[in-house]
RNA sequence: UGGGGAUUGGUGUAAUGGUAGCACGGCUGACUCUGGAUCAGCUAGUCGGGGUUCGAGUCCCUGAUCCCCAGCCA
């Protein structure tokens, strides 16, 4: 099963697949193909975890190979349970599926102590009682070689005896580091002897205060890779400096030895992608959480109403890279409402309510008007919809004095209200202190019930509208993008992003009227509000008073002609 | 100015010495009871300079530009 056929046109396989497709010919793992997604718990996951993770798991399921969910926990002042948490839910949600094979790296601090242990032995490893200043200094700079530690030459035996007094708690934190002995002089930084091993006396939120000792990136991921029997260790491109070290230390312990190739990470216009900064913006306030629908993490996207199956498509569409660039948001936009065109069901709702009095329709009246859930899906069956005298219409679907190409309502025009009858506007009635316009009177043309004039002319426009009597109140939450630029760093000197934040990337909604059949609809359900876009129930809910979030627009063409006419 | 990696339309990606293709975006037009969807068409590209070859995005040389590395973060 492979994943490359549609959209892209053709067969796509990208470097990584070619590199295990080679392994695989070449027996180098016996045929075996098994990746894992190793996430640190310090953050929530964004949208670029969603490539990693697809890239990850995608290669795996084309091969028939096996997948792991491992947390990379070796860090215990930065990781926490909720962060745990969040992470398997959101992996579970975007359709990731590491069976029974869920790790956490905290669980081989054992092994991997007994393997710092035979370092130690082989003579490959020291420790070192530098301070943090001092290791720095030691290390040289780009161009100019590091010096050797002044306890790099310890015993083998002082060394076994100064590590087991680390783990023991002897020593206070930053006072004693273990190092691997590789070369001070060494053009690639990592291999200036990197530690191995820190002091920490902080309380992990698996292990407890079992250890006060913690292994580093470096050290630990080799380690927990091997343990696994992970074949291919997919990881982003700023790890490829760090691949000599890798591969040094599973042969000096002569060790089971994975395979390690690098991809670049997402990025993607009006997007800021680093943990740091989207840690920043909830503590800032800048959103209200984690899973802000303006937020590009996956809980984030979730709430905002993006699908897994949009989320999976994208990720297939930008493929694998080895080198920076920039996805425009447009592609996932288009991905999303291609997912929720085929499967949203359709409804009536009114943002901006404009109240429209029919007068040649009777007083007390009621009909049911029978209307299409899903156009593109005719197993979503039909529904029928209330219609009475007077109604609410779209503000911006009534102008009093039209522009050459707005073709809805206007004073003497006619227009089809969807699925009901066309109607013609007869007066327009304003606010005597303010002039704006607070009521359209109109008349109903009782021949077209159902859309259709017998006689066969024309409207050139159809509007959506709910009949006031029976709809239900909403808020409704437009969201747009959080920058106003498409490179949120590109600001004037001395400013930061926050130069670039969009004022208006929430607008709430009150009072918005929609079909009665939404009163109760429950949270996370999606729908498309016809003629304005996808929307998704919110869970600050309440029964009868449904808040919805915008999740993306209907590609609108008026917008554009509106638009350009400004310019 | 040490080392590592990279460079194909506006954007994202294919082409593994043999017609530079696909998608997003943009622009036309058709159709339409959503200015949606759908359909048709157009737009625009191999970082520069040399070389090898019948033939180069691909191979060689050379230059340019961009990214990563000096955490006891991952």
């Amino acid at each position: 099963m492979t994943s490359d056929e549609s959209a892209g046109g053709g067969e796509r396989v990208d470097f990584i697949r070619n590199a295990v497709v080679e392994d695989t010919k070449s027996g180098r793992f016996g045929g075996r193909v098994h990746t894992r997604f190793p996430p640190e718990p310090n953050a929530y996951l964004h949208i670029g975890h969603a490539k990693a993770i697809w890239i990850d798991y995608g290669v795996a399921q084309d091969f028939g190979g096996l997948f792991n969910l491992r947390f990379d926990d070796t860090n215990p002042t930065k990781e926490e349970q909720e962060y745990v948490d969040a992470i398997i839910e959101d992996v579970r949600w975007l359709g990731a599926d590491w069976g029974d094979r869920l790790f956490y790296a905290s669980d081989y601090f054992e092994q991997m102590y007994q393997y710092a242990l035979d370092l130690i032995r082989k003579g490959k490893a020291y420790v070192c009682d530098l301070s943090p200043d001092e290791i720095r200094e030691h290390r040289g700079t780009l161009t100019e070689p590091g010096r050797d530690s002044p306890h790099r030459n310890r015993s083998v035996e002082e060394n076994l005896d100064l590590f087991a007094r680390m783990r023991a708690g002897e020593f206070p934190d930053g006072s004693r580091t273990l190092r691997a002995k590789i070369d001070m002089a060494s053009p690639n930084l990592n291999l200036r002897d990197p530690v191995m091993y820190r002091i920490l006396h902080a309380e992990h939120h698996r292990q407890g205060n079992a250890w006060c000792v913690y292994p580093m990136y470096d050290w630990a991921h080799g380690l927990e890779d091997s343990l696994e029997g992970i074949t291919h260790s997919l990881c982003s491109l700023e790890y490829e400096n760090h691949r000599p070290l890798y591969d040094w230390f599973l042969d000096q312990l002569g060790i089971y030895h994975p395979r390690q190739i690098e991809f670049a990470r997402l990025n993607m216009t009006y997007t800021v992608m680093s943990k740091r900064r989207l840690i920043e913006f909830v503590r800032a306030g800048i959103v209200r959480g984690f899973d802000d629908p303006r937020m590009p993490t996956l809980a984030g996207l979730r709430r905002r109403g993006y699908t897994p199956e949009a989320i999976r498509e994208f990720c297939r569409r930008i493929g694998v890279n080895k080198f920076d660039s920039v996805v425009d948001i447009a592609l996932l936009e288009h991905c999303l409402r291609q997912d929720l065109n085929r499967t949203a069901r359709r409804v009536m709702a009114v943002l901006r309510p404009l109240k429209v009095v029919i007068t040649n329709y009777p007083e007390g009246q009621t009909e049911e008007m029978d209307a299409v859930n899903n156009p593109e899906d005719p197993a979503a069956g039909t529904r029928k919809v209330p219609f009475s005298r007077e109604l609410y219409i779209e503000r911006e679907d009534f102008m009093e004095d039209p522009p050459k190409k707005f073709f809805r309502l206007a004073p003497g025009r006619e227009v089809r209200l969807r699925y009901a009858y066309f109607i013609t506007c007869t007066d327009v009635v304003k606010d005597p202190a303010t002039g704006e316009v607070t009521e359209l009177r109109c008349t109903y043309d009782p021949a077209t019930r159902g859309g259709d004039a017998p006689d066969g002319r024309k409207v050139k426009a159809t509007l959506h509208w709910v009949s006031a009597a029976h709809a239900a109140d909403a808020e409704v939450r437009l969201y747009d993008h959080l920058f106003t630029k498409e490179d949120p760093d590109d600001v004037p000197e001395g400013q930061d992003f926050r130069a670039n934040l969009d004022p208006h990337s929430l607008d709430v909604l009150a009072g918005c009227k929609v079909e009665p059949c939404l009163a109760d609809a429950p949270a996370g359900s999606r729908y498309q509000f016809e003629r304005l876009g996808y929307f998704c129930v919110d869970p600050d809910s309440a029964l009868g008073r449904p808040v919805f979030n915008r999740t993306v627009t209907l590609r609108d063409t008026w917008a554009k002609i509106q638009q350009a006419g400004q310019g």
